[in-house]
DNA sequence: TGAATTATATCGCATTACGATATAATTGCG
DNA sequence: CGCAATTATATCGTAATGCGATATAATTCA
């Protein structure tokens, strides 16, 4: 019997999100060695990437997307550990602009470097995963 | 100054998170509304794929990269939601073989159907992504 | 101006993976 | 062969974290 295209490949899904899944655990492991959680990571990258004075907890909790008060309390423990600041935003003084302290920056230019090059690993086998399941 | 390829480019890899994280999300959410957790459907996904009758706690930690208790508890949990059975396995009787039941196949079947939709709808963002980063 | 909306924050809770530890079965070395 | 080491799984208490419900302050707009 030959397979057809409403056959599904548990085998291949299993595969993806098997080499997902090791992405994510390389990502903790990265973030553990440089002292913060991967959502803290998270944080520190979108605030980073985020346009010039546009960083706020609801930006934050847009890019990963959680809600806004689980974004106030992943603030929270990053000003905790010295690693954003909150500053009152003039133009809304609703919002709380953040910056990254020099030590976030450092810590994010290590982890982002490590993470481009295991990206660059992982890249031939997630396009095969994802060619083969489409 | 132009770039070169040292430089970090944070926006791409925030934008590259950013997609990752939408299909956690996709996932987490199609899970909930077939009445299981996001690793409750992994374990599934990894029974229902590994070979005929080597389905195991150990495997399952295997396959979802956690440690053997956690996924001795997690396979409680899917065998107190009558989703997974536990048999004796006669080759060594310290392992558990992991059975899945009639109504698991039918859950993980209507998961895997839509989880492939959404890796073929997201398939050339995720490429384009990876190709940026490389 | 006052009601509705938006942004953020606080509190208690539920979930879940973990470390430490325990037990049973199997393996292998002397 | 017999016991020590290893392997597989399970139990218990704990820590982390996101959420719902709720609160407060600032802004918007009818």
């Amino acid at each position: 019997m030959t397979s057809n295209s409403t056959d599904i490949d548990y085998a291949a899904l299993a595969e993806f999100r098997f080499a997902l899944r090791r992405f994510q655990v390389f990502s903790e492991n990265k973030a553990a060695e440089a002292g913060v959680t991967a959502q803290q990571h998270q944080a520190l990258l979108a605030i980073r990437a985020a346009a010039p004075d546009h960083a706020s907890v609801g930006y934050v909790a847009q890019r990963l997307i959680v809600k806004p008060h689980s974004a106030s309390e992943l603030v929270d423990r990053l000003e905790a550990q010295g690693l954003v600041r909150r500053e009152p935003m003039q133009s809304d003084r609703r919002r709380a602009l953040l910056r990254l302290t020099p030590q976030a920056l450092e810590i994010l230019s290590g982890l982002s470097a490590a993470h481009r090059e295991e990206i660059r690993r992982l890249q031939p086998l997630l396009v095969e995963h994802l060619t083969r399941l489409t």
